[in-house]
DNA sequence: TGCCCCCTGCAG
DNA sequence: CTGCAGGGGGCA
């Protein structure tokens, strides 16, 4: 599942490729997954490629933007001169466009006395959960998504923040780190991950949790994200970067996915539970309640 | 605060 | 062949 590592890499992508460019074309083959005029946002450069928690904006020299939330199974990739000769693994998907395809911009370069240099984004979707957003600019914060979203780990949440947060509710501390009104960013993976390296127990009520513990649940979340981030993110299901490359994450999963496997610390077999309707995953003896 | 729903692949 | 998983919005 794309969380702040998968995205911010993605981000990292699209910056890199369309900042600069212009889409000349909107091909919308999937209605439902776009809001808005696609024309608002045709023949205007593409000024930056931001994120926020697990959702991409993509701002316009006009004044619109285009946000973008990938949910599980979106992929936005970018193929044009300077990808050319990567090839996608037909476990993402194969050859672009193909079914799960739903939404293709054309872009063009706007280098002068060149010919023009075409290149394309795909927007792929198995599950169609993801949506894909136009809108003012001054307006992005309007949306849904966006209004109330929390502040996030690695940038603007502190840990005096984050003890507030979880000082506020009884709720499951893991249901907690995955309410992105409280938090930004962070997922199931990461959530579960965290809590492993705390030794903290997820059913845990968040207002439960002593400062040492909260401390150190704070610090683990850091080391997660960050460690997602160094290898590219997690392709655990159909995550891929910009360049439809997949990241390493996966082989540093501790608990997330492991039931029936032995925990690699103590050797007790990981759980799997369900909490607030997620799959969680740890293991009972190091992370007691 | 909690449940349903969107949709598809895949586990059972 | 049935039923479930899953991010997060919307509604009860």
């Amino acid at each position: 599942m794309p969380e702040l590592p998968e995205v911010e890499t993605i981000r990292m992508g699209l910056q890199k490729y369309l900042v600069g460019k212009v889409i000349s074309d909107a091909e919308v083959r999937l209605e439902r997954q776009l809001e808005g005029n696609p024309n608002d946002i045709l023949g205007t450069q593409i000024l930056s490629v931001g994120r926020f928690g697990k959702a991409l904006v993509i701002d316009f020299a006009n004044g619109f933007s285009l946000a973008i939330h990938i949910k599980m199974t979106g992929q936005l990739i970018y193929r044009g001169p300077e990808t050319k000769d990567i090839i996608l693994s037909p476990k993402v998907g194969g050859e672009l466009p193909h079914k799960f395809t739903h939404i293709i911009f054309t872009l063009e370069s706007l280098i002068l006395n060149h010919e023009s240099k075409q290149s394309h984004l795909y927007y792929n979707d198995i599950r169609q959960f993801g949506w894909m957003k136009i809108v003012r600019t001054e307006d992005i914060n309007l949306l849904p998504f966006f209004k109330g979203i929390g502040p996030e780990p690695l940038k603007d949440l502190t840990l005096s923040m984050f003890d507030k947060i979880l000082s506020k509710t009884k709720a499951p501390i893991k249901v907690v780190l995955l309410d992105q009104k409280r938090i930004a960013g962070i997922g199931n993976i990461y959530a579960n991950d965290a809590l492993f390296l705390s030794k903290i127990n997820p059913k845990r009520p968040a207002s439960s949790l002593t400062k040492e513990e909260t401390k150190q649940l704070f610090d683990a979340i850091e080391t997660v994200l960050k460690k997602g981030l160094e290898v590219g993110g997690a392709s655990e299901w159909q995550y891929v970067n910009a360049e439809g490359t997949a990241g390493n994450y996966q082989d540093f999963f501790q608990v997330y996915g492991k039931d029936g496997k032995p925990c690699s610390v103590c050797g007790t077999i990981i759980q799997r539970i369900n909490l607030g309707g997620r799959g969680t995953f740890l293991c009972s003896s190091c992370q007691s309640l």
